[in-house]
DNA sequence: ACCGTATCCGGAGACAGTCCCCGCTACAAT
DNA sequence: ATTGTAGCGGGGACTGTCTCCGGATACGGT
């Protein structure tokens, strides 16, 4: 890659990684290539999409929680581990404002080029679940897919109530515990 | 109010209810006023914004909802009055595409025509959850806010993963199963 | 050091959507 | 029929996305 390349690419992450913290994930681009002193053209170049911006800015930590995910179920019990990563993706969908949107679209949308790149991530997590619905900790009526978009309703209904990250996780909480079994049957819903 | 002015009132309407049951509460408001045959001035008269569109096309399912809360809760226990309402809630917000957005929105923005007209809902609804709450049936550590904004944000979810009427109605047994105490204390989560 | 070329840049502009503005139309009251 | 006016309509300003291509530029070979 040649030098000038590289270093519009990395002031344009720089700008929109800024443009992103102050306005969310549906800011402007033009205004992002604008603030990286480049125009709009090189930004479209390097990032075609949106998402493939959002995606190179977040960049690692996709990875990082398919990681994790392997850490937590290493280290502890089943349904601890998946309550944990759940707070971990949560906190990360928290991230930049319209994040919960964006990323619930790449999990189904298999023609987007982020579906592979989240494919870590979402086998993990699918693993996560089936080990804690195997082991008797979640319900198991519940399909893992499902758990993620939940999760990730959760993030988005914390945006949309302008709550911050204790109150989002105390609405996970409340998730959670729809999830978790507990030691009790989970109720039928007539 | 003047007969082409009336006239011209519920071509939009039906417009507007074709368009968004076929694309959306986020399809091109121009369309819909082309569909109805009438200029885009004319649209922006009757309805300053999507908002008031998309409310006016709903009409009369807020103060609906809210006549239900009540018959629900003079005829069934509180939590069960609760849960049933929360489905009807959310079913509601799938009635169009977008359309858990555009309430969630609503919800909280004060400044928005719309607060009031769902003022009569919301407080319903905050009456159900308080009342489920005072009898032990839902865990008190939680706002009858979060409760609404919980529950569109299973039916977000539910949109995002493309789920049916019966998928949605699952996640949100996930959900109620959380905020039910069922005989038991919630699980503390930290 | 120089040069040829593959590579990359930039911004003009096509397109789509929202929303305002203002001259004109046609309704309804007399 | 006449007239005052509520209401119409669509042109156009504005914002944002994304493409295209002439021109600039950095790199590798000499």
């Amino acid at each position: 890659m040649r030098a000038d390349a590289q270093r519009n690419r990395e002031r344009l992450l720089a700008a929109a990684r800024a443009a992103f913290a102050r306005a969310g994930v549906e800011t402007s681009l033009d205004d992002i290539a604008r603030d990286a002193n480049v125009g709009s053209g090189t930004l479209y170049r390097h990032f075609p999409t949106r998402e493939a911006l959002v995606a190179a800015v977040l960049d690692d930590r996709y990875e990082a929680l398919a990681a994790e995910a392997a850490r937590l179920q290493a280290e502890h019990s089943p349904g601890e581990a998946l309550v944990a990563w759940l707070k971990l993706f949560v906190n990360h969908l928290m991230t930049y404002r319209g994040l919960a949107a964006s990323v619930a679209t790449v999990l189904h949308d298999e023609t987007s080029p982020l579906y592979s790149a989240c494919h870590a991530m979402r086998a993990a997590a699918y693993e996560l679940v089936a080990t804690a619905q195997r082991g008797g900790a979640v319900r198991d009526d519940i399909d893992a897919s499902q758990v993620l978009y939940l999760a990730a309703g959760v993030a988005w209904a914390g945006e949309q109530s302008a709550a911050d990250r204790a109150g989002v996780e105390h609405m996970l909480a409340v998730l959670v515990d729809g999830l978790l079994c507990n030691g009790r049957v989970p109720r039928p819903f007539g």
